[in-house]
DNA sequence: CGGTTGACCAAGT
DNA sequence: GACTTGGCCAACC
């Protein structure tokens, strides 16, 4: 399993909570996780071990941009509205209607 | 252990 | 609407 970092882990397994149709954001996570390092959570998706297990095209901006991609926005974009996710522009429709925050 | 980096955030210009 | 500045924190060198 993930034994990289505790941080990681963490972020791996609230993310894989967001069920489809759903979107989340770094700042949530890192929230979630009892720190503010958004961007930290953002190098974890980057690393992204296993992209399988771990929707992180489900994972994007507080302002409900898509953010980054190691496959590009382009492909983030089109996997989120898939999903049902409207996007326009690059940024999300009814972006809080359809974030997920961790409890 | 100090400095840089980053799929970020928020506020200011 | 775009750009700049400051801040946050884990990972990397």
């Amino acid at each position: 399993m993930y034994q990289k970092t505790s941080f990681y882990c963490h972020c791996y397994g609230l993310l894989s909570q967001v069920p489809a149709g759903r979107v989340t954001t770094y700042k949530a996570l890192a929230e979630a996780l009892g720190t503010k390092a958004y961007q930290a959570v953002g190098r974890a998706m980057n690393q992204n071990p296993n992209p399988i297990e771990v929707p992180c095209h489900r994972v994007v901006n507080a302002d409900g941009r898509l953010g980054g991609y190691v496959m590009g926005q382009q492909q983030k974009q089109r996997l989120l509205e898939e999903e049902g996710i409207c996007i326009q522009s690059g940024k999300i429709q009814d972006f809080k209607d359809k974030l997920v925050i961790f409890e």
